[in-house]
DNA sequence: TCGCCCTTCTAAATCGTTTTAGGTGGCTTC
DNA sequence: GAAGCCACCTAAAACGATTTAGAAGGGCGA
């Protein structure tokens, strides 16, 4: 009856179907095609007996869209970038991870980029600027030059938003944890358990908010506490483990009387300063007291278990995704948000519980 | 009562400058834009005068090419998909970071994606499908179903290049490190320093190589000592910190002459089994000895540090790009290759050093 | 027979690049 | 002064999807 000899010999080999192979073997025009499967065909009334054919036709090709192709007509990927420099601390895995699923659930897709260098960083972002690669980006993590670079894509109409922070630029919309709070906090239970000679340690690297907040809420507890701050009392280190061990080496090589307790920037610092006081023969928390900032899981698996502010990962992940895309679909534009964090006790600041 | 909101007035934000409006601004075609802009300029004779007039252009809109659009017209997007199920462990993210390194040095920008679930993953692989999304994939811990998709994918001429293991496919090209020889050097390192019941954790999810390999391996370890397998020893956990945790208990909570040493399926398992331990007041060496398996930073920082098998992370991600790309632009086939291994002896096992 | 409305589908424009096959004008060359 | 050749540039056809305006075919009332 029907001549459904498929006349392929042509291009026997692996090209990739199209949609018009689709409608060919179907029966059917492109538009067909494109209509039925993205899921227009009824309300532009075509048959149910022409859904089948192509559904069917598309089955037996394997047919997926081209995705350059729909990206490049429909000016949208539904595609968003996630941006970090610190892959490697599997805190941003899970703030990435949190935004992978609130993303999916709204029909998104997140490819995230781990550029590796703040070179890189800004030649991916400015590949972001020419369009057709992602519709919009969370950073979370990006060192300070990048900021220009973000401000010319977010003044383009791109829409980026940040996680944390970005620089000193507060003009992007934002979703963060109140760092501030986070670090007066940790310090103020360090003074509450009696020590008086508190240090910290911080990040060598960054210097935005990131950094500074930590440190103005180390400051505002010593102030309440009526401790004069003491700036021998702060050490950089790199942001890894063996930061974290060389900045507590460093802060006790000093002369002076040493600190008893040590807010860390962070919790893989954090494990790296307590490796520090073990081969250095001290006790946690006896001879030092130490508590950590993230809240990662690794944290309640050190030697002693480490006191830490708990950071909302997952709802930090999951609003930043949910901020870009109200944003890119032009929903309230959920402003900016400061989410809480929390002590969580344990046993290496020497708090009895 | 007028309609008077009209509107947002077509948010006019500055629309995305293309090559067109760079041509006009130059006064040249879009097709001279193109071709100064991508070296070719000279090539067909375009005067140094016009490359200047198109590249100020250019800078003055700030004008990066559309993505979708080149990928489209070129049928490449220069974009190699790095997929990985479990971002979570660092090791991966150093993997990812070495093919990173590589893929920018040859042009290519690698994006990665961690789906979150077999399914999502499936989903993913189904969109590269379609194309247009990026030239080749590298995966690394992909889950056994994926298979499937895997090999269409690669039956369709996207070029695949798999990293440790794809289920039990073993057609596809792969770069891998030894794991079972590890696993018997594992072994047979802690039955030399006189064990004799060695337990061994692995992983409850994986069901592939990653898995049979290492049990081979210590398999292979215990016949060659002429210690006979026994399989109340192999405990089962998630491939997490607490998998490794509950694993150990489990495999101490039975009845039955306790082992005395373990070979544990990855290092952050092994972190969770060293806390297990811990937790019971046993003492790592003396009361268990442990080898984990990776060789991530942070056995370092362990306590104990962490005896284990060190793996070539770096070389590892770097060979996989380099193979998938030599795919991609049909350079020789750089065929599946093992690469080796090395035990880094430090504290957990008990060796003299 | 015509006009009109439905129903079901299709033609064709479009997205922004890249790239091939020329086109144009000026200079030699005989 | 015609043919040929350069040197410099452009027109236009892709790439593969989406989407809008409208084309066939059929039924039906007048």
């Amino acid at each position: 009856m029907i001549a459904l000899l498929v006349p392929a010999p042509e291009t026997r080999s692996v090209r990739k179907a199209t949609g018009r192979d689709v409608a060919r073997l179907a029966g059917v025009s492109q538009s067909a095609v494109s209509l039925i499967l993205n899921g227009e065909g009824l309300r532009h009334g075509l048959t149910p007996a022409t859904h089948d054919r192509v559904q069917s036709a598309a089955a037996t090709l394997g047919y997926v869209p081209n995705h350059a192709a729909r990206s490049l007509r429909r000016q949208r990927t539904n595609v968003i970038t996630f941006m970090t420099s610190e892959l490697g601390n599997p805190y941003f895995a899970e703030v990435a991870a949190a935004a992978q699923r609130a993303a999916m659930a709204r029909g998104y897709v997140i490819d995230i980029i781990a550029a590796g260098s703040e070179a890189a960083e800004i030649e991916a972002l400015a590949r972001l600027r020419g369009g057709g690669t992602s519709d919009g980006l969370v950073i979370h993590g990006g060192s300070a030059r990048i900021c220009q670079e973000l401000r010319q894509l977010s003044d383009r109409g791109f829409g980026c938003v940040v996680v944390q922070d970005a620089g000193e630029d507060a003009s992007l919309p934002c979703v963060r944890v109140d760092l501030q709070e986070g670090a007066r906090i940790a310090t103020q239970h360090l003074l509450s358990l009696g020590h008086r000679r508190v240090a910290h340690i911080t990040d060598a690297r960054l210097t935005g908010r990131p950094r500074n907040d930590r440190l103005a809420g180390y400051r505002q507890a010593l102030t309440e506490a009526g401790v004069a701050f003491d700036d021998t009392l702060v050490k950089a280190g790199a942001n890894t483990l063996a930061g974290g061990e060389a900045a507590l080496r460093a802060l006790l090589a000093q002369s002076g009387s040493p600190p008893t307790a040590v807010f860390v920037f962070n919790d893989q610092m954090a494990v790296g300063a307590l490796h520090a006081l073990r081969t250095l023969g001290l006790t946690v928390p006896d001879d030092m007291a130490v508590v950590g900032f993230d809240g990662i899981d690794l944290g309640a698996f050190t030697a002693p278990t480490l006191t830490t502010i708990d950071h909302p990962r997952h709802e930090l992940g999951r609003r930043a995704a949910e901020t870009l895309i109200d944003l890119l679909e032009g929903t309230p534009p959920a402003a900016t948000c400061t989410l809480p964090v929390r002590l969580v006790v344990r046993r290496s600041c020497g708090a009895k519980t």
